[in-house]
DNA sequence: CAGTGGTCTAGACCACTGG
DNA sequence: CAGTGGTCTAGACCACTGC
């Protein structure tokens, strides 16, 4: 799959006929020369040759390496930066991205406090209230692109801000990339729980999709957020995938609105 | 607007000395040729020089008129791409993004339904309730970044769809830019209404802020969307900016989402 | 066919980081 | 200082559009 280097002057691989990555059908499918790099690159990220946190080579060994220009090299990992999946830090070198980082951290939440901001607020308190193995239910295992009945990790857990129950959250997780997971390791790890799946599972969440609705709550999740009956809730509910659109998780969020808000940014 | 030179062409940036920092103070703030051209584009654009829907010059006339390379062009005008105030088509030109093109219609409308596609439920109806001239409330006016008292619009409507009424939105818009503006003229213009505040007032929406949160309705909303008093509803309030980050319209929707949800992509 | 945006290259130089 | 990403240029060629 790698473009080979045949005649010396051959640089411009030829753009048609040279790569034909899945489909040796009809289309065209005419695919640039740097997304065919992204393409590259893309899966050494996925078969973790590169770690998050670590530095990938540098455009030029990348441009040795794959027989193309730099500005190649350039382009495709432009996209993978507009894309989140790498970092670049000038003077240092491209690195890929994490949910580790102090700066992304919680890039995903986009709850804000309506007074102050995210810091003067404080670190959530977290209280994991269950972790259990069982079976995939049908619209779960939908979500997940798994089989009903599968084996599946439920989380449940409370998110305080100030003391204030303001989260409560249902996470389903797919049982085989996710075994060894115990509330326990859940309570232990201080940080994001993005992070600790890619440290401890090796999974990295690159993007995810929300459905958002108002709802009322029922009797359980009352006692658990603390909260009366006829409050309107935020129902948030996610599913977040790794590399190659896989989903890797289905997140049932409920969200106390009174002291904060959704903030989504549209362009 | 600044004097211009005598030269015949009065666009071009001088190349070496020009920008430097004048100032014997900190910063350096040094800025890229392509941001500086995209800073005199995006002027244009504000300025209407090119319309929306209007083609604008090719790289190649705005590489001369600004004296730089295409590349340098090229570059300034993918950040204008990504940002939505342009739209480039292979073979054709590059173009001043509008809200009246069918592809990018409803562009900052995140309400899906459950069941089928947007096109499968048809076209909202659209009923003006009331359409006023007032005096901004202190936070109208912070909103739109006009002191209080000062003259605004206020529209309030209700959207159905397949005859269920699903959104009720308060607008207020700017008194000054929108001099002219009726309820007639609402009702009668088919299609987006920010279509309309294109063609008719010449203000172009480019990006919104949205702050969610989950309420219950009052008796006069549960009357306009005839719900029930205990029916939750998703609260949108939306800021709209055109060029230059002005706050040019703050909008109140309530969202009944028992049959839609409001969709968001994370990255 | 000419004109547009889109890709690719090669080389020069700039800004930033760290040893 | 060397090495990184970031900018800018000039020129070649490709893919698409419409006359």
């Amino acid at each position: 799959m790698q473009p080979t280097p045949n005649s010396p002057d051959d640089h411009a691989l030829g753009n048609a006929g040279e790569v034909a990555p899945t489909s040796a059908s009809a289309t065209p499918a005419f695919s640039p020369l740097y997304q065919q790099i992204k393409g590259l690159i893309m899966n050494s990220l996925q078969a973790s040759e590169w770690k998050p946190g670590e530095a990938i080579p540098s455009e030029m060994e990348l441009a040795v390496r794959y027989r193309v220009s730099q500005g190649t090299v350039r382009k495709a990992i432009d996209e993978l930066a507009a894309e989140n999946l790498v970092v670049r830090r000038q003077g240092k070198g491209t690195f890929v991205a994490t949910h580790a980082e102090r700066q992304v951290q919680y890039r995903f939440l986009k709850l804000f406090p309506d007074h102050g901001d995210a810091s003067s607020e404080g670190p959530a308190q977290r209280q994991i209230v269950d972790c259990k193995r069982l079976r995939a239910s049908a619209d779960v295992a939908r979500s997940l692109n798994l089989r009903t009945g599968d084996a599946v990790l439920q989380v449940r857990r409370v998110l305080s801000f100030s003391k204030a129950p303001t989260i409560l959250e249902d996470l389903w997780l797919p049982g085989g990339p996710f075994k060894g997971l115990t509330a326990e390791r859940l309570t232990d790890y201080h940080g994001p729980m993005y992070a600790l799946f890619e440290t401890e599972f090796g999974v990295r969440m690159v993007r995810a999709q929300e459905k958002l609705r108002a709802v009322l709550p029922d009797e359980v999740q009352c006692a658990l957020l603390k909260i009366t009956p006829h409050t309107p809730l935020l129902s948030v509910e996610r599913i977040a995938y790794t590399y190659n659109d896989t989903p890797m998780e289905l997140r049932r969020g409920l969200y106390v609105t009174d002291q904060h808000y959704y903030r989504n940014e549209l362009s």
